[in-house]
DNA sequence: AATCCACAGGAAGATTAGGATA
DNA sequence: TATCCTAATCTTCCTGTGGATT
């Protein structure tokens, strides 16, 4: 990013990492830093934010940009009621009037990837300052470069910059942080952080997850009026932020998906065998009782394979030879508290 | 070695929702 | 607001799979 204090657009950078290593985090720090110090040299600087998850659409994200975007000598800019063409050319107008460095982050970028757009926007090149625009692009999902053409990815992925997990010992250095910030001194035994350290460490070394658990099991240990808490007191934060995965995770289901959810449950707890079978048929039970369309047996499959890759149902496949193979489902995570959630869906409360 | 169960999952086409455009 | 377009969803049809049984 030193090219800003030569008055050179730096190149566009491209941040990947898993959740909670602090992408986001950092990337601003570093931006108010580079901010304050242009500031001080009387450079001119624009920074524009972008959270796809927000703004998913390329009308949303270029209006975002328009509006961010300074206009020549302060004119009213027209960004409400424009089409999508109307906003690129808009843009066009305001990026060749800037005489400073624009950088537009786009923050969890997977979640509206348009590479038609993004290569749009970074072969515009100002009329008054000959700079392009910087992209910094930022996301979880490694594989998003592969979804970029050719021409873009060797523009666009020229500087990566790959975030690895903490491991448990930086995870414990960042729980101490916290603890003497947020703790009166010798309440957080060094068990507690340790523990939460590495309950973290398995979440790919996820530093927002052992902060929340920290600040689970102390509200657990203040519930119980104690005074210092101990490792049980992590154990119950660590079970309750996976409940609430998993409620969370159920909530947003599809209702096909719920539904089918819906049928393991109902042929888990039944003496029948749980067996791909049985479960397609109890779906379509439901499915007639609710009156929503029964899907087919392939897209079923398809339906409990996410179910299980987002760990709600665990399934093994039993190899039995002459008697064909059986898809078992093993475990179902916290059965009731799913199954209540399961009710709360209006389609799926009549059968109640 | 051949058979066959009971399901997994790939390929490709049909359908549909909702976003872009005029 | 009407129409066009694209991506996601769903279907149909099909091939593959491990090992007890024949």
């Amino acid at each position: 990013m030193k090219d800003i204090f030569s008055g050179v657009s730096p190149n566009n950078i491209f941040i990947y990492g898993k959740p909670g290593l602090g992408k986001t985090v950092l990337t601003k720090w570093v931006l108010e830093e580079i901010k304050k110090e242009a500031e001080n040299r009387n450079i001119e600087l624009c920074i524009i934010n972008v959270n796809c998850e927000e703004i998913k659409t390329e009308h949303s994200i270029l209006q975002r940009i328009v509006q961010e975007l300074p206009t020549p000598n302060n004119e009213p800019r027209k960004v409400i009621g424009n089409s999508t063409s109307k906003h690129n050319e808009y843009l066009k107008y305001l990026v060749n009037d800037y005489k400073g460095i624009i950088i537009i982050v786009f923050d969890e970028m997977d979640k509206a990837i348009n590479p038609e757009m993004i290569n749009r926007i970074i072969r515009i090149q100002s009329i008054s300052s000959g700079q392009f625009p910087t992209i910094i692009g930022i996301t979880n999902d490694l594989e998003l470069r592969d979804k970029f053409p050719p021409h873009l990815k060797s523009t666009l992925c020229e500087n990566s910059l790959i975030i690895n997990p903490y491991d448990a010992e930086q995870l414990i250095d960042i729980i101490k942080a916290r603890v003497k910030i947020t703790f009166k001194p010798n309440v957080v035994p060094h068990v507690v952080v340790h523990l939460c350290a590495a309950y973290a460490a398995q979440e790919h070394g996820d530093a927002r997850r052992a902060i929340d658990l920290l600040r689970v099991s102390g509200e657990i240990a203040e519930s119980k009026a104690s005074t210092v808490f101990d490792e049980q007191d992590v154990r119950d934060a660590h079970d309750k932020l996976e409940l609430d995965r998993v409620i969370e995770v159920v909530k947003t289901l599809p209702t096909q998906s719920k539904t089918v959810l819906l049928a393991c449950i109902y042929v888990y707890n039944s003496p029948k065998e749980n067996t791909m079978n049985n479960i397609y048929f109890m779906y379509s039970i439901i499915c007639k009782a609710i009156e929503i369309d029964t899907l087919t047996q392939r897209r079923v499959t398809d339906l409990l394979a996410e179910l299980n890759q987002l760990k709600i149902i665990d399934g093994i496949n039993v190899y039995q030879g002459r008697y064909g193979r059986k898809k078992i489902i093993t475990n179902i995570t916290s059965k009731e508290q799913t199954l209540k959630t399961l009710y709360h869906d209006y389609h799926l409360t009549t059968i109640e």
